[in-house]
RNA sequence: AGGAGUGUAGCUCAGUUGGUAGAGCAUCGGUCUCCAAAACCGAGGGCCGUGGGUUCGAGUCCCUCCACUCCUG
């Protein structure tokens, strides 16, 4: 709120990108608590709502996305400020991933069909050094690995050695990690589920619902689709649903504070407590022409 | 009041013919190279409702009491 106003003042502009897998499909309003024309106050946001549910968007995808808008905007004199919480898209943006040639969508429709236990026997006589390293019941993992070999020819940690696109040598980063405190976490967590309820979530479930996309796709596996469509449906109490796409909600937040936590470089400051934020954005907006 | 049943991990439950307790979920920790709001790995945690009895030994058998559930009145 501060940034619009006092940025305006000194002629530089801040602009929200978003860095969050779910906030990205337009399917995903309320489940995804994408921000409100309200909220954003006239402040520009990029890459909220931009795929369509059909679509799938990938780290590599989103990556590129945002690397544009970046460019945009600092050729605008913009600010660019990434918010959000998938790690491996921040982490694909600024360090790249590996140069894999897109999979051969036979093969991989192929790989997905398999079973866990068959992908991972196949795993293990078409690239055996790949399947040591894997959990032979880590389903996503075995597929990729799977569908690389398959589909390129080449093992995937061959294309692992290098990776490609990464823009943080190019840029001016400052980052801060939000790490609260567990409990008011897990209190957000229910609040926030519990909003989505209040505000819509049963229609738009309904809305993707009947798009009869596959069960597989990013926008059906969102926090909430399994738990919102089952009370629709009459097979969950709303209670029930409420309770279970609360529990979801805290379990997906436990993950990624772990990841953020964990896989983040030590030298990103950490933000342990909420009344610190204040502080810390201040700061860095001012550093940064802002305020 | 009478009858029946249940009380085991935070929750839902398993516990074989008596041999000092397990699972799922939760919690906590961790992994993470193109569907990551995904997928996966690990750990801690229980005077088995109470008190007594039988027994070498009781979650398991017997009795007391307590709590809850259902049925009958």
């Amino acid at each position: 709120l501060e940034i619009e106003r006092r940025g305006a003042k000194d002629g530089r502009r801040a602009l929200v990108i978003n860095a969050d897998s779910a906030q990205v499909y337009r399917d995903l309003q309320v489940l995804s608590a994408r921000p409100s024309e309200a909220e954003m106050r006239g402040i520009e946001h990029r890459l909220f709502g931009t795929w369509d549910g059909a679509e799938t968007c990938s780290a590599a995808q989103w990556a590129a996305a945002a690397k544009r808008e970046i460019e945009v905007a600092h050729l605008a004199g913009a600010v660019p400020i990434l918010v959000g919480g998938t790690g491996l898209y921040l982490r694909t943006l600024l360090d790249g991933i590996a140069p894999v040639p897109p999979i051969d969508p036979a093969v991989r429709e192929a790989v997905r069909a398999l079973p866990v236990a068959e992908a991972y026997a196949a795993l293990r006589s078409e690239d055996p050094e790949r399947a040591a390293k894997l959990s032979p019941t880590d389903a996503t993992r075995v597929a990729r690995a799977l569908e690389v070999v398959r589909s390129t020819g080449q093992s995937l940690t061959h294309w692992q050695a290098v990776r490609a696109g990464g823009m943080a040598g190019t840029i001016d980063l400052f980052t801060l990690v939000l790490l609260p405190a567990r409990e008011a976490l897990y209190a957000r967590c229910d609040a926030r589920f519990a909003r989505m309820l209040e505000h819509g979530a049963a229609a738009e479930v309904e809305a993707l619902q009947a798009r009869e996309l596959p069960p597989a796709s990013p926008v059906m596996r969102a926090i909430g689709v399994t738990e919102v469509t089952a009370m629709v449906r009459g097979e969950w109490s709303a209670a029930d649903a409420l309770a279970r796409g609360q529990q979801a909600t805290r379990n997906y937040a436990k993950r990624q504070y772990t990841w953020f936590r964990r896989q983040t470089p030590q030298a990103w400051p950490r933000a342990h407590e909420n009344v610190v934020l204040e502080t810390q954005f201040e700061t860095l907006f001012r550093y940064l022409g802002l305020t």
